[in-house]
DNA sequence: CGGTTCATTTAAAACGTTATAAATAGGCTC
DNA sequence: GAGCCTATTTATAACGTTTTAAATGAACCG
């Protein structure tokens, strides 16, 4: 068997830093071609050649240089997630990154955060990792009916998943959070729990899953026959300062809100705290039915009802969908709904 | 003058996809050596060379491959930051990276953010970003005082700047906040309101920090004479309610503390609930002094004294000095010591 | 045994950049 | 005008990988 190395003397070794194919072709006695083939389980390398490369590969740790694959492939192996600040506070991005991670091990893919600073539109950033193909695949969210940036993917026809749908008409990878169903079940909840008045915190206007959230809310409140409110002073990103004193206001004023729709954890805080300067308290005078993402607002404060969204899962799904969408796949099965479990206390 | 390409037409143009050292070479009829020169300022460059060759640099958008230089310098022009999930709750890191991103204006390189899922500590994160060289250097925080990830990094001569000290002889460069002041203040602080019975809640006693606190905490009680406790059961990263639970116990029992020193926000919300349970106010029956990193608790519970803790300052000096130990500068003025400013309003 | 297959291995070129060493051409001196 | 600086430019060779095309040799066929 060729359980020496052959006649691996004659060559030019390296002077003795990381080893590469070199260094393996020294060691085996094939050519570095073979050895590149063997690790990459071509199918024209015997099985016994196949073997003992890897073998030795194992035994000396060989790994290869990410620069020299990228240079020679055009592939950078890499997948950039694009953050917001917004999105930071409360492990938004942990989450999801937590189940990147988990679609992508096995894959060779790593994944790079690019925050976002500055500039309140990340098209910049999308340009530019288009542009110096600093990654073979995007994902990001915060998505908008007509989002420049999944125009921009479209037309350079670049790999993408975004978190959130658009009202684009070519259709596109994303993975979206029934925000309907949220916002509709849980405004029915604070109806059942005889709130007479009931109010929703949404996001900025211009995202798209405002408007879902919205339309759920409404569907609900129609449904039922009741008085209803729609704040447009605040926003789920305005500063927390602002919700406060904008809620306490509100409740100093005639025919307050007595039931909330909080589409994230922070809102719901500082509705809290808005509402208690007037003496009112959660789960007596009104109630807040909250999206809960992390397990900060669950146990600061238990008597807010919360309807998960599971976001580890969303990571994990934009993963999978964008692995999918490299490899070229068709588009079927490329847009992915996840469903909120509701799941509150019986009354 | 060399207004005009020289000969440059039987060159072999690259098909036309993106610009290369060689379509400006083309293009301004010089070698491609000379461009890469010009482009990288060497002084043995004429002046109208270089002026030529910027000029259809820019008209042309070339940008250099990243691949193809970090190949041929090994150098990545990348500095990694590790990120544990705990830190990115309330945006430490967000705050720290946009420091860092400042520092790092007009320089080379790029941030790419290593998330540390799994593993409790992120050694292994750090031998594979060295051993690969996937970084140029490395920023990370919750230092220990005979951290691993700093031996590591000091036995291979591996740049790094870390967020908090060590106890080993070897000097580094490191960025650290005064905790010793921040705690001895915060106690201090309670003390002149009243409260007989401090107490503090630490991150956890393996990290460096938490000694610092510990001992401007008793430094505090001490000179004041006052009861104290410290509890062992919960620390920072304790799990949310955990921390909740153990307060609101313990307000239940004899000589429950009537004043807390929070090393972190989420800390402060925790202990504001498990107080509540007994019906005991912030304000009236206890104070706090916890550290600001965010808006988050000072909008609110706006009754919370904090001290500040500037995380972006923090973030711009680990960039600072991460350059200058890149640089190779000597390892004068590369330990930072940034000092908490002290502002509660008056009694 | 020459020719043709097939399976396996190999040499050489290329990706875009920088480093090394060499070439070119003015401008001097003598 | 030969000789020698100096200033500027250039050709060539890497860096470590993958790709293309070619080589090797064993087996098989007529």
């Amino acid at each position: 068997m060729v359980d020496t190395p052959k006649s691996a003397a004659a060559e030019t070794r390296p002077k003795s830093g990381k080893p590469t194919l070199r260094t393996l072709a020294d060691l085996t006695g094939f050519a570095v071609t073979t050895v590149s083939r063997a690790l990459s389980n071509a199918p024209q390398i015997s099985a016994e050649t196949r073997r003992r490369v890897h073998e030795v590969a194992a035994e000396i740790g060989y790994l290869p240089d990410r620069a020299a694959q990228r240079l020679k492939t055009g592939r950078t192996n890499v997948i950039s997630v694009l953050l917001d600040p917004h999105e930071e506070i409360l492990g938004y991005g942990t989450s999801l990154m937590l189940g990147l991670a988990k679609a992508l091990t096995d894959t060779p893919y790593h994944i790079i955060v690019t925050p976002n600073f500055m500039n309140d539109s990340n098209l910049d950033a999308v340009r530019h990792i288009v542009r110096n193909s600093m990654a073979d695949g995007l994902i990001f969210s915060r998505t908008e009916p007509f989002d420049p940036r999944v125009r921009f993917l479209l037309e350079n026809d670049f790999p993408f998943v975004c978190h959130g749908r658009t009202e684009l008409s070519t259709p596109h990878p994303y993975v979206d959070y029934d925000n309907f169903s949220f916002a509709y079940e849980a405004a029915k909840r604070l109806i059942t729990r005889g709130r007479r008045k009931p109010t929703i915190i949404l996001p900025p206007k211009r995202m798209t899953f405002s408007q879902h959230l919205m339309h759920g809310f409404m569907t609900a409140v129609r449904e039922a026959g009741v008085a209803y409110e729609i704040p447009e002073e605040i926003h789920l990103d305005s500063p927390i300062d602002h919700i406060r004193d904008f809620i306490s206001r509100r409740a100093g004023q005639p025919d307050a809100p007595d039931g909330f729709v909080c589409g994230g954890e922070v809102s719901a805080l500082a509705t809290i705290t808005g509402m208690s300067d007037h003496g009112l308290a959660l789960g007596v005078e009104y109630d807040i039915v909250a999206k809960q993402t992390s397990k900060l607002l669950v146990n600061i404060q238990p008597k807010v009802e919360t309807i998960y969204e599971d976001l580890t899962d969303t990571g994990e799904q934009m993963g999978r969908v964008l692995m999918a969408r490299i490899a070229g796949t068709n588009t079927a099965d490329m847009q992915v709904m996840l469903k909120p479990t509701i799941n509150f206390p019986a009354t």
